[in-house]
DNA sequence: TTATAATAAGATAAAATAGTCTTAAATCTG
DNA sequence: CAGATTTAAGACTATTTTATCTTATTATAA
């Protein structure tokens, strides 16, 4: 798998928050029930979101969660190496430590093409990119139906 | 991380066999040696893969385990779906069930074209073409030094 | 001010992955 | 045939990831 489950809930998680009003905090229990994603799992996960300073949260009745930024200038990427780190767009795909130009592993010039790809497509998408799709053109966040 | 450990010395030992001598058997406690990996479950990866028909194996002195085919006619695609499956190349980078072009996750499209790149850099590399980097471009294949 | 709603945080549990150990079976050599 | 070598297979353990549960803290609103 590419991403962590906890990677891949909290993207969807940020997206769904985008597609809401964003004059307002976001429940956690509401994402948890909308993506159908374990609540307490979640909580967890939007935690680390709001130490990386992704999103910002307030406790209490009309609490949840909220960006901490206008959704066009927070990329997949971050919200990505928030949770799941550098690794995915660092690490070997052979899994050796210091592969690098100087002492490559035989995948490497090839791998680090592709991983470029990857980490460009995540840096150049914005979130509020992203979630215009899922209004507009009825993508999904979740399996079940919305 | 895009492959399991298991994965990673899977392919890392079949590309070591391939460097060796193809007219016999290479021992699974020498690869184990050799690159830096734990002989037991260096053993129970290689059982998947002679399981699988890449390899085969022999047991008794002189044993050890070869590949069933010319190098040249076994591809990394080969040796990753052997041992991870297909998920890699077919599950949704959301993680959704079920995302296709009729009932996208927002970035199916874009992802789609990103796991073809991956699947056709693994389908069009043979382990022959990269042991020959391996041998005169001394390409590594452990942390070690050889 | 009291009850309620919501996130924060830490402990615990379950599941998946990674790794180890033991015994069995096959093969070679003397 | 006997002993040594090597893979096969399954049980067991450890670690990491995923998920759950409980308690504390903060804020709202009646």
């Amino acid at each position: 798998m590419t991403f962590s489950k906890a990677c891949n809930y909290g993207v969807r998680a940020a997206l769904y928050v985008t597609t809401q009003n964003q004059q307002e905090f976001v429940s956690i229990k509401e994402i948890s029930e909308k993506l159908n994603i374990s609540f307490h799992f979640l909580t967890k996960i939007l935690q680390t979101l709001t130490q990386q300073g992704i999103m910002t949260s307030f406790r209490g009745p009309k609490g949840g969660v909220a960006l901490a930024k206008p959704a066009a200038e927070i990329s997949l990427l971050d919200v990505v190496q928030a949770i799941d780190g550098e690794s995915l767009f660092t690490d070997c795909v052979l899994g050796l430590n210091n592969c690098s130009d100087d002492q490559p592993c035989p995948l490497h010039n090839q791998w680090t093409g592709i991983r470029q790809n990857i980490q460009e497509l995540f840096e150049s998408t914005s979130l509020h990119q992203v979630a215009l799709d899922v209004t507009h053109n009825a993508f999904r966040l979740t399996n079940l139906m919305m």
